[in-house]
RNA sequence: GCUGGCGUAGCUCAGUCCGGUAGAGCAGCUGAUUUGUAAUCAGCCGGUCGGGGGUUCGAAUCCCUUCGCCAGCUCCA
C-alpha cells in the first residue's frame, strides 16, 4: 500500500498508509488528543476528522483550543438545530445556518413564526439528537443528483445554493444526520464527527430574516443560539448577557434620571438635568482637549438650501436619510445630517494660504438623520445627535503628521476614560472615486502614521469610503463588547466638489485634502457606552451629581447647607437631601442613584466642622475636615480617576 | 421600511387565553416620627387600559387601523 508523509505542527512527520484520516492520526498521537479532536486542518484547509489523506500534507488537529475549534463546533450545533426543526416541523425549508462570533443561527421557511414554546421543544429535540450521538456523515454527491434530491425533498433554497456556490463542479459536499428522519444538508463543513460531541448549547431567540438578507426576498424565521465546549462557559456567557441587560443604558438612564424620550419626537433625546450635566462635561472636556491641539470651534447653520447638498453630493446619495423642509418662498431646504459641507463653505469663505494649514474646524451642533423607524434604539441609534466632529484641511505632505497627531489624540482621550481599543485601516473599495495613485499615496500615508505612532491595527481591504481610506477604532467596554466610536477618514472629493484652494509657497493654487474625524463619534452613542461601561456608576469627574450631603436631623440643616455652599464654591456638583428621612434611607437612595460621595452631617460634624464621608464603593470612610474632603475630591476629579471595578 | 412581539397608575407588573365595567408593590401627597451609614409607620391621591374605528346588551380582554417601544433583517455616528 502507498505511504504518504504527514507533517505535524511541531515539525515532526510520520509515514502513514494513504487513506489514513486525521482522526486516526490523532488517535495515534494520544487518546486524549483523539477525544478532544473536532476537525482537522490539512495544508491549512479545514476538513473532517474522517477525511482520507491521499498525499503528503501538513496536518493539524483542530481541538477546542484551536482558533477554529469553536467555530466548527457552533456550525455543527446549527446543523443539529436544523435537524431538530425539520424533525418537529415537517415541511420546514432550510436556508443557511452559519456560526457567528457569538454563537450560531439557522434560517427556515415555516408556516408560522416560532414562539418561545417552539424553541423549548426544538432545544429538547436537539438534546435528544445529541444524546443519541448520531454521526455527521459527509458524502460527495453528483451535483445534478444532489439538486434533484433537494428538489424532491421540497428544499428549493438548497437547490439554489448549489447552483450558485458550486458552479462548474461535478460533485457537491453534503452532510447527513441519521435520525428516524434523516436530515441532509448541503454544506462544505467541516463538522464534528458526531452529535454526541455537542454538549453545551442553548437557543436564545427567534426572529425574522430574509433569504439572503434582502427584504424583497422571501421572509424566513431565524433561530439564534449559542454553544460552548463546557456548561461552565455557556453559563458564563449567559451571565454576561444578563449583566449586559442590567447595564442597558436605556434602563440605567431612566433609573438615574439622565434622559427620556417621547413618542412625538421618536429618535430624539430629551436630556434631563443630570444627563445635560454629563453631556456638558464631555463637551467641555473635548473642547479642552482640542483647543491646545490647534482646533477652532465653529457653529454653522442647521438648515441649508438644496444647492449645498447638491454640491456635496448628499442630495443625490443621501436624501432619503435627510429631513427636508421648505422655506418661506417654497425653496427646498435640507436639515444638516453632517457638518462637512458647511465647513467646506467656511474654508472657501476666505483666501487660504499654505501657512494657514493645517486648519482644523471643530463643531458640536446637532445633526439630524431621518433614520428608518425600525433601526432606532435608545441613544445608540437616534435621529438627532451631535458629534465631536472636526475637519482638518491639510496639504498632501501634512496627511501623515496630521493623522499621527490624531492617533495620539485618540490615545490620550481613550486613556483618560480608561478604555481599551483597537484600530482598523480600511482601504480602497471596489467602487471608488479619484485616481488609484492618489489612493495608494493616501493609504501609504495612513500606514506610515500608524507605524510612527506605534498604533497596532488590522487591515480591512476594500472597506474604505468611496471618497477615501479611513481608520476606525473599536472600543472594548467593561464586559467585553465592542463599540465603534472614533474614525479618521481621508477625503479628496469634498474639496474638489467645493472647489477649495489654498495658495502654496510656489504662489500657485492647490487643492487641500480634508480629514473627517471624530473621537467620541457621537455624544449620544458615547454616553450610552459610558453608561454601560460603568453600569451608571461614573467616576467622580463624570458623575452628574458628585456629592450629596445628608443631614441627620432638621437641626443639622443649616450646617449641611453651608457644607453644600462650600462644595459648590469649590466647583463640585453637590446636592442636599433635606427630606425628613432616616439616614439609612437617604444613603440607600444615594447608593441607588450611584452618587460617588455621601457626606453625613450630624451633631458631631456640625460641632467640629467635619463631614462623615461615605464613598459609593468603599462605604464609611470616617470623618474629615470639609476642606480636606474638598481637596481630595478635586484631585480625584483632576486625575480623572476611574472607580474600582464598576459594579452593576 | 420589512417580520414578529409588546403597550394597563410616574416606575415594575397582575388581570387579556375563556368579554361582565381595573388591582398590587414602589414612587408621590398628608400626618405622625427628628432619626448615625442600603427601605419608620399610618392615611390619601393617582388609570379616557397608547390613539382611532368596529363587533357586542356589555370590550383592558375579540377584530381592523394607527403611533410608539423591543428583538431581528437592511442601514449606520
Amino acid at each position: 500500500m502507498d505511504e504518504i508523509t504527514v507533517t505535524l505542527p511541531d515539525g515532526s512527520s510520520r509515514r502513514v498508509p494513504a487513506g489514513t484520516t486525521p482522526g486516526e492520526i490523532a488517535a495515534g498521537i494520544s487518546p486524549r488528543l483523539a477525544k478532544a479532536a473536532l476537525a482537522a486542518a490539512v495544508d491549512d484547509r479545514l476538513v473532517d476528522l474522517g477525511f482520507p489523506l491521499r498525499q503528503d500534507a501538513r496536518v493539524r488537529i483542530v481541538t477546542p483550543d484551536s482558533p477554529e475549534g469553536l467555530h466548527v463546533y457552533r456550525h455543527s450545533t446549527a446543523h443539529l438545530l436544523a435537524a431538530a426543526v425539520t424533525n418537529l416541523f415537517p415541511g420546514a425549508q432550510c436556508g443557511i445556518g452559519p456560526a457567528t462570533d457569538e454563537g450560531f443561527f439557522y434560517d427556515f421557511i415555516v408556516d408560522r413564526p416560532f414562539v418561545p414554546e417552539d424553541l423549548e421543544a426544538i432545544e429538547k429535540k436537539m438534546r435528544e439528537l445529541a444524546a443519541q450521538d448520531l454521526p455527521y456523515e459527509r458524502q460527495m454527491l453528483d451535483r445534478e443528483e444532489a439538486k434533484q434530491f433537494f428538489s424532491g425533498r421540497g428544499e428549493p433554497l438548497k437547490v439554489q445554493l448549489i447552483d450558485e456556490k458550486t458552479e462548474g463542479r461535478s460533485e457537491v459536499s453534503c452532510y447527513t444526520i441519521k435520525d428516524r428522519d434523516t436530515f441532509v444538508d448541503f454544506c462544505v463543513g467541516p463538522h464534528v464527527p458526531s452529535s454526541g460531541r455537542l454538549k453545551a448549547f442553548t437557543l436564545l431567540n427567534a426572529s425574522n430574516a430574509y433569504w439572503k438578507g434582502d427584504a424583497r426576498n422571501q421572509p424566513m424565521q431565524r433561530i439564534y443560539g449559542t454553544a460552548f465546549f463546557s456548561d461552565k462557559e455557556l453559563q458564563a456567557h449567559l451571565q454576561r448577557l444578563e449583566e449586559a441587560k442590567k447595564r442597558d443604558h436605556r434602563k440605567v438612564g431612566k433609573d438615574v434620571g439622565l434622559f427620556t424620550f417621547h413618542p412625538w419626537a421618536p429618535g430624539a433625546t430629551f436630556w434631563l438635568d443630570k444627563g445635560t450635566t454629563l453631556y456638558n462635561t464631555l463637551a467641555d472636556y473635548m473642547r479642552a482637549v482640542l483647543f491646545p491641539a490647534g482646533y477652532v470651534e465653529l457653529k454653522t447653520p442647521l438648515i441649508y438650501n438644496k444647492a449645498l447638498w447638491e454640491t456635496s453630493g448628499h442630495w443625490q446619495h443621501y436624501r432619503d436619510n435627510m429631513f427636508l423642509v421648505s422655506g418661506r418662498d417654497g425653496e427646498e431646504m435640507g436639515v444638516k445630517a453632517m457638518n462637512c459641507p458647511g465647513h467646506m463653505l467656511v474654508f472657501g469663505s476666505e483666501m487660504r494660504s499654505y501657512k494657514d494649514l493645517p486648519l482644523r474646524f471643530h463643531e458640536q451642533t446637532p445633526l439630524h438623520r431621518n433614520e428608518a423607524s425600525g433601526v432606532l434604539s435608545g441613544l445608540t441609534r437616534v435621529r438627532q445627535f451631535s458629534q465631536d466632529d472636526a475637519h482638518c484641511f491639510v496639504t498632501d505632505e501634512q496627511i501623515a503628521p496630521e493623522v499621527e497627531a490624531l492617533l495620539r489624540l485618540v490615545q490620550r482621550v481613550y486613556g483618560d476614560f480608561g478604555l481599551e481599543y483597537s484600530a482598523k485601516l480600511s482601504t480602497r473599495p471596489a467602487e471608488f472615486l479619484g485616481e488609484i495613485a492618489t489612493w495608494d499615496r493616501a493609504e501609504a500615508a495612513l500606514k506610515q502614521a500608524l507605524a510612527t505612532s506605534g498604533q497596532k491595527y488590522t487591515i480591512d481591504e476594500g472597506d474604505g469610503a468611496f471618497y477615501g481610506p479611513k481608520i476606525d477604532f473599536d472600543i472594548t467596554d467593561a464586559i467585553g463588547r465592542k463599540w465603534q466610536c472614533a474614525t479618521i477618514q481621508l477625503d479628496y472629493q469634498m474639496p474638489q466638489r467645493f472647489d477649495l484652494k489654498y495658495v502654496g509657497a510656489d504662489n500657485a493654487e492647490h487643492r487641500p485634502v480634508v480629514i473627517h474625524r471624530a473621537i467620541f463619534g457621537s455624544f449620544e452613542r458615547f454616553i450610552a457606552l459610558m453608561i454601560e461601561h460603568y453600569a451608571g456608576a461614573f467616576p467622580l469627574w463624570l458623575a452628574p451629581v458628585q456629592v450629596v450631603v445628608l443631614p441627620i436631623a432638621d437641626r443639622h440643616l443649616d450646617y449641611a447647607r453651608n457644607v453644600v455652599q462650600r462644595l459648590h464654591a469649590a466647583g463640585l456638583k453637590a446636592e442636599l437631601d433635606e427630606r425628613q428621612e432616616k439616614i439609612g434611607y437617604k444613603i440607600r437612595e444615594a447608593q441607588l442613584q450611584k452618587i460617588p460621595y455621601m457626606l453625613v452631617a450630624g451633631d458631631r460634624e456640625s460641632s467640629d466642622g467635619t463631614v462623615s464621608v461615605r464613598s459609593r464603593t468603599g462605604g464609611d470612610q470616617g470623618s474629615r475636615m470639609i476642606e480636606e474632603f474638598i481637596t481630595a475630591a478635586l484631585s480625584e476629579v483632576r486625575e480623572k480617576k476611574a472607580p474600582p471595578a464598576a459594579a452593576a
